[in-house]
DNA sequence: CTGAAAGCGCTTACAG
DNA sequence: CTGAAAGCGCTTACAG
C-alpha cells in the first residue's frame, strides 16, 4: 500500500501537504491539491485510518455488543445504528456475547483495547461489577436493562408494556390467561389486574429444568386459559409451536399475543406489543455522538412500546366471559 | 488511559519490557513478568490495538459487507464468522450496502482505509470494474456471486436447488407451477423440466413496475398453479402473504415451496430447498484466515443445498394430474 | 533476560 | 499557502 510519503513524492510536496489535502483541513492552492491527488489516484493512495486514529486519539468506532445474530431485534437496531452513523464518519464494530457475561467481559475488553469511542451493551443484573466499568475510556451506553446508574441508559418501558398488553387482554374478556415469561414486569400486570378486579394470570417461566414445551403443553390442556401472552419473541415462537402442535387456531380456539413485532408476527397476523426500535436505535447513535463529540453527561432514555392489533385476540362473547 | 510507558515507570522497566510482557513473545524472569502485570492492573493498562496493529502493519480485522440485517440469511453468517474468528484474535467489522453498489464501493474503500486484512463481500453482476480490485491490499472474499474469477469465492450452486426443488415437484404430478424469481437459475429448471418431458413453469419476478403483490394475485387466479415454488426467502414471503390474502391454504388448496430456511418457514412447516449456511460460514472463515496467515491463493468452494419436506407440497392424486 | 533506538503512517502546532 | 519536526503507542531487530 502507498502511503502518504510515497503521494508526496510523486507530486513533489510534502507529506504534510498530502495529509492536508485528504482531509482539506488548512486552504491549500488548487494546483497543488489536485497534483496530489493525481498522484494518489495514480498510486492507488488510501490513507490509512489506523496511523491517523492513533494520532488524532479518536478511533472513530463504535462497538456494539449484542446477544445473538437469532434475535432479529438487534439486528434491526445495529443496521439503523450502522445507517446513522456511517454518514457521521463512524464505523461499527461487532460482537456477540452470547448471553453469557464473561464473554460479554471478553468483548468489552476487546473493545477497549480497541479503542472504540463509545460501546453499546446490554448489561447484565446480579453479576458483581466488572473492572472495566471504573476507569474505562470508551463511553459505555447501556441498552434494555440499566444496572449501572451512571451510565447512559436506552430500553423500552417493559412494564408498561406489559401493563398495555394484559390490559388488552382483560378488556375482550379474558381471565384465564397464560403469561410465558415477563418476570421482570410483574409490576404491570398488577396494575392491569387491580384496575380490571381481575385475578393474576398463570405464569410460566422457563427455568432451564425440564421440556418447556411439555411444560406449556400441560398447561394449556389443564388450565385451558382463553388467552397466551408471551412476554418476549422467543417465548411468543415458542407458544406459537406448542399451540400448533396441539392444533389450537387463534383467535378460534385461543388468544395469541406476543412482545416484539417480527417479520413473521406481521406475516402471521399476530397481535403484537411492538417495541418502537426505530426510534430507539435513532437515540442510541444520538446518544453515542453526543457523549463523544460534546461530551455530554449520560443520559437516560426510555420508549413506550404501543399495540398493534391484527386479530388474533377474541373478545370473548358474554357467554363465555361466564364460564369458570 | 495509561500507555505501556506508564506502566513502565511504576514497574520500574522500560516499555520494550511491558510490550513483552504482554504478548509473551521472549521469556522474561516471572518476577518481572508479575511486577509489570501488577502494575498494568493498578492503572488499569490494556495494549492500543491501534498502535499495535500500526506497527505489526496487521490489523487483525475482517470486514463484512451486507445487503441488510433483515435478511436473517446473512446475520447468521455473521455470527458464525464472528464465533470462529473471534478465538484466533480477530474481530468483525460490519457494514450494510443496501444492495447499492456505489454503496458498497464507499464501504470497501472504508475497509480497506481500516486496513482490513480480508474483506468479504456479496459483488453485483454486470457492473463496471470497481477500481479497488486492482492493487487492493486486503484479500477480497465474493459471497453468493461470482463476477471476479480471480477473486475467492463461496457460495451455493443455485442452479442444483432450482433443479431438485422443481425435480421434487414434478415428482409430486405438479404441471402447472409458477416460479417466483430463479431468473439466474433457469438452467436448473430447464435440467428438471427436460429429464421429466414436462413444460417449463410460469416464471414471476418483481421487474419494479407496478405492483407484485397485484401481479401475483393475478397469475394465481388467472392460470391457477397447482404449486408455488419461491427463488429466495422474500419471494417466499410475498408469496406467502398473497396466499394468505386470496385465502389459499397449503398444502390443500395450492403447494408451496421456496428457497432458504428461515425462522417462519421451519414454525409454518414449509417445505424448502435449504442452504447450509453454518458450513457455509465456516468455509469463509477458514478461507479468510489462511489467505491471511498462509498466503494462500483464492479458493472457490461451492456447497450444495438440500430439500427439507416438512407437508407443505401435496403430491397430486391421478385424478388431479389429468385435468388440465 | 532486558533496554535503547528506530519506525509503523499519520496529524498538528510552529514557523516562514 | 507550504514544510520540518515532534509525537500518537506500540513492536522489533540489535546489542549487551
Amino acid at each position: 500500500m502507498a502511503t502518504s510519503k510515497d503521494v508526496a513524492k510523486l507530486a513533489g510536496v510534502s507529506h504534510t501537504t498530502v495529509s492536508r489535502a485528504f482531509r482539506g483541513d488548512v486552504k491549500l492552492r488548487k494546483e497543488t491539491y489536485d497534483r496530489v491527488m493525481a498522484a494518489a489516484r495514480q498510486l492507488n493512495y488510501t490513507p490509512n485510518y489506523l496511523a491517523s486514529s492513533l494520532k488524532k486519539r479518536r478511533s472513530q468506532m463504535i462497538g456494539f455488543i449484542l446477544g445473538d445474530a437469532s434475535n432479529p431485534f438487534f439486528m434491526g437496531i445495529a443496521e439503523e445504528l450502522e445507517a446513522i452513523l456511517e454518514p457521521l464518519g463512524y464505523r461499527l464494530m461487532i460482537a456477540f456475547d452470547r448471553y453469557d457475561p464473561e464473554k460479554q467481559r471478553k468483548m468489552m475488553q476487546m473493545m477497549i483495547a480497541s479503542q472504540a469511542e463509545a460501546v453499546i451493551f446490554i448489561p447484565f443484573e446480579n453479576i458483581p461489577e466488572p473492572e472495566y466499568l471504573r476507569a474505562s475510556a470508551p463511553r459505555l451506553i447501556q441498552l434494555f436493562r440499566n444496572p449501572y446508574h451512571d451510565l447512559s441508559y436506552l430500553g423500552f418501558d417493559d412494564n408498561y408494556g406489559a401493563y398495555i398488553g394484559m390490559k388488552y387482554l382483560l378488556e375482550q374478556g379474558h381471565r384465564r390467561i397464560l403469561v410465558m415469561g415477563g418476570g421482570d414486569r410483574r409490576q404491570g400486570f398488577l396494575d392491569a389486574c387491580g384496575e380490571s378486579g381481575a385475578p393474576l394470570p398463570v405464569f410460566f417461566h422457563d427455568d432451564g429444568t425440564g421440556d418447556p414445551q411439555k411444560q406449556v403443553e400441560e398447561i394449556l390442556l389443564q388450565k385451558k386459559p382463553t388467552a397466551v401472552f408471551a412476554v418476549a419473541n422467543w417465548y411468543g415462537r415458542q407458544a406459537y409451536m406448542t399451540m400448533r402442535r396441539l392444533g389450537l387456531r387463534f383467535p378460534e380456539d385461543i388468544s395469541f399475543l406476543m412482545f416484539d413485532d417480527l417479520q413473521w408476527t406481521s406475516m402471521m397476523a399476530v397481535d403484537v406489543v411492538a417495541q418502537p426500535i426505530r426510534t430507539l436505535a435513532q437515540a442510541l447513535a444520538e446518544e453515542a455522538v453526543s457523549l463523544i463529540q460534546d461530551n455530554a453527561l449520560p443520559g437516560r432514555t426510555v420508549f413506550k412500546p404501543r399495540l398493534i392489533c391484527r386479530g388474533s385476540v377474541r373478545s370473548l362473547s358474554g357467554e363465555e366471559r361466564k364460564e369458570k
